[in-house]
RNA sequence: GGACGGGUGGGUGAGUGGUUAAUACCACCAGACUGUAAAUCUGGCGCCCGGAAGGGCUACGGGGGUUCGAAUCCCUCCCCGUCCA
């Protein structure tokens, strides 16, 4: 394998520009694809990866978490085997330490469409982070906006001293249809609202989605909740036998602290409590464990079993997911 | 054997005569999402009827009692913890 498979733009304005392209349409944009969507460890990564067996397929990692480096064991990141056998993007991209958001996702995802398609292959969209797949599926419009530290920090002290109904009057002041429209008991939710509202912003002045072009197969790998839970749990314990302290230690002692948003992910603030507080060590898996159970309903939010563009398949038949997928790839015009 | 302390809903744990089907937290269930998402927020959570308002039933270790009324007071039994023998 050549070592440039490990992903990519890291910076992302060194994307290779393919002079060969497969179309005259939008080169960010694919024309098939397809996504593997559900809660977290009931087996995605193992469907992309027999996928990737028989359909020329490139990995788009959809997953929060997984975009940062360092951070391997605790976000089940798909292993170095596997990204060697397939090339993956949006995996590994960025230090702990930097801001992620939602906009620099579908940036990113743009840009390595671009790869795939230059090199005639199918993008897989492949993670359980809802918001991120469904912008994808459905083409959000998300304005470039950047977090502004000093404006939340600022907002949040307010909110402290003066109240949520201080700062949803400032809301109010900048954008009157913001302040109609946010969740008026969800702070952070406000703050946002704000920190787009001064930005300059208003309010719908976009369509909020507009409808991708391509042709997507999605299929959802679930399974009963108690055994999700099951499955979460045992998984969880692996990734203590697999080292998953040592890696929260690493990171601690790297300078990455427990208030870094990369940090506040499952198992790591709690392992990070552990270590820093001495808080004990199975109340922490505990907890770590319970959160896990709570992600996994909040996903069954995002990717609905009545959702009519998911074909599911339970988690302890994936063949029938292989089968599926591949009798529709087979079926589409758009075989590279 | 004696002296205290304690037994409360799936768990931890408040409550100490009526406003209590019982605070809070956890678990669990449902939902939102103009997007920081593995984040943040909302609702539900004894059983039955009802769309709701509401109604009925059962419940704070077991049994008995006091009271118009008891998780809360008294008696008794069982169990747990600490201390003394």
């Amino acid at each position: 394998m050549p070592e440039e498979r490990r992903d990519s733009g890291v910076e992302g304005e060194d994307i290779p520009f393919s002079p060969v392209m497969p179309d005259d349409r939008d080169p960010d944009v694919p024309d098939r694809l397809i996504a593997i969507v559900g809660p977290t460890a009931a087996g995605k990564t193992e469907l992309a990866m027999r996928l990737a067996q028989i359909i020329p397929v490139e990995v788009i990692g959809a997953d929060s978490r997984q975009v940062y480096r360092h951070m391997d064991i605790g976000t089940a990141k798909p292993s170095t085997r596997d990204q060697d056998l397939v090339q993956h993007h949006l995996v590994d991209i960025i230090d702990p330490s930097d801001d992620f958001s939602l906009s620099e996702y579908i940036c990113r995802v743009k840009q390595a469409n671009r790869i795939v398609k230059s090199n005639y292959n199918v993008p897989i969209l492949v993670g359980g982070t809802g918001q991120y797949v469904m912008a994808i599926l459905e083409g959000w419009n998300v304005p470039r906006i950047a977090p502004d530290p000093e404006l939340r920090a600022r907002l949040e002290d307010d909110l402290v001293t003066n109240g949520l109904e201080h700062i949803l009057d400032e809301l109010r002041s900048l954008d009157v249809a913001a302040w109609e429209s946010v969740d008026k008991r969800n702070p952070r939710r406000v703050i946002r609202a704000i920190e787009r509202a001064r930005s300059g912003h208003r309010w719908g002045e976009k369509p909020v989605r507009e409808r991708p072009s391509f042709e997507a197969t999605v299929v959802g790998v679930s399974g009963e909740r108690a055994e999700l839970h099951a499955r979460a749990d045992r998984r969880f314990d692996q990734m203590m036998t697999d080292g998953f302290l040592d890696e929260v230690r690493w990171l601690l002692k790297s300078g990455y602290g427990p208030e870094l948003p990369a940090m506040s992910g499952i198992g790591y603030s709690e392992l990070a409590d552990h270590l820093l507080n001495g808080t004990d060590l199975q109340l922490a898996i505990q907890r770590a464990k319970f959160r896990t159970h709570r992600y996994i309903r909040q996903q069954s939010n995002w990717f609905k079993t009545s959702d009519e563009r998911i074909t599911w398949f339970d988690s302890a038949g994936i063949d029938k997911a292989v089968d599926f997928v591949r009798a529709a790839f087979e079926d589409s015009p758009h075989k590279a």
